[in-house]
DNA sequence: ATTGAATGAGACACTCACGTCTCATCCGGG
DNA sequence: CCCGGATGAGACGTGAGTGTCTCATTCAAT
């Protein structure tokens, strides 16, 4: 009879990433459980919130460690993250756009140590001379968490079919629109 | 002494897009004006938010007029829409991710045209050979409001110089991350 | 100087969501 | 069977934001 709270907090952000204004009553419905119990376990709206920045860092943490980021060449090891990243996509999208979280209180500290793998992913393959220089780092990173919203968004609003996702994400970040000679 | 419509649209994006629950009182605070004025300016929040979208929707088709989308090979004309387009980034990025917008009432027609267009600028790059047809050209649009809304929120975070902006989003877009054989 | 429109400041009632609480019910383990 | 923990339903007070209103002030045009 223990609350699943794994379904609490995937339900949560993806009501919240729709709608950030989501009532505490909407999320707990969409839980299946009631008000109450929701506050019995999140102490309030903000815990709730927190509780969902911490399951998402530690998801898509899991999901770099799955890709392992060191192995082969860097894009192969950036095909893999998307892939394992994509069923976190919702929840990443909704904490990267969700800047509440940066004006209240210190940033977690888990955000600084995701990106940093991230960017150091980009310098390997920087340095390894499969991607470009002009980019930098950081700017790679961000655009990284913003194609994977946008898909997200995308398949959830059913502009792109689900299993084009990770194709179509992997793709256009390493190759970009126009069609390129070599392989 | 009329009150700079202009200027209360553009605060009111700039603050919506960080926080979505900025109340009416702060928004009136940033344009400079009391909390009254903005009420007889907008009969209420939800007029706030609708004419935000349909000012952005304007500026956008502007934007899309500026860089003349039928001239040039479709990569140019991405690259002009890009340095165009970024000024309305901001307000774009708010307009993309409100979700709000898209459950109550209907989507603004305007909306349909813009996407349409763009699509259509994919498409010709498409149909000249020189855009990847493996990619829809709805992904393609998404993924172009993704990376801009990414571009004007890391030029904000100051993750990425202002300046670099419009080259960063271009030539990602275009070109991807690796580096290609072709020039 | 006078007039009228526009604004600022503030009061007011209203709504809505929040957080807390109580009580009845359910369900599983001993 | 009985018991205790967990849940659901609902009531309640509270606080914040909203929308409307009034009144005094400002400012530009005449």
């Amino acid at each position: 009879m223990a609350v699943d709270r794994e379904r609490v907090l995937t339900e949560a952000a993806a009501l919240l990433a729709r709608r950030a204004t989501t009532s505490m009553d909407e999320i707990a419905r969409a839980a299946g459980i009631s008000r109450a119990t929701l506050h019995r376990h999140f102490a309030g709206r903000e815990a709730l919130i927190r509780a969902l920045e911490e399951h998402g860092i530690e998801r898509f943490a899991q999901a770099m460690d799955a890709a392992r980021l060191d192995d082969g060449d860097a894009a192969a090891a950036l095909r893999r993250l998307v892939r394992e990243a994509e069923p976190v996509a919702g929840v990443l999208a909704f904490l990267f756009t969700e800047n509440e979280l940066f004006e209240s209180g210190p940033v977690n500290a888990g955000w600084a140590r995701l990106d940093a793998r991230l960017a150091a992913l980009f310098r390997r393959g920087q340095e390894e001379g499969d991607f470009r220089v002009d980019l930098s780092t950081a700017w790679l990173t961000e655009a990284f968490y913003g194609l994977l919203g946008a898909g997200a968004w995308a398949a959830h609003e059913g502009r792109v079919a689900r299993h084009d996702l990770n194709h179509s994400i992997a793709e256009l970040l390493l190759g970009g629109i126009r069609r390129s000679m070599e392989k």
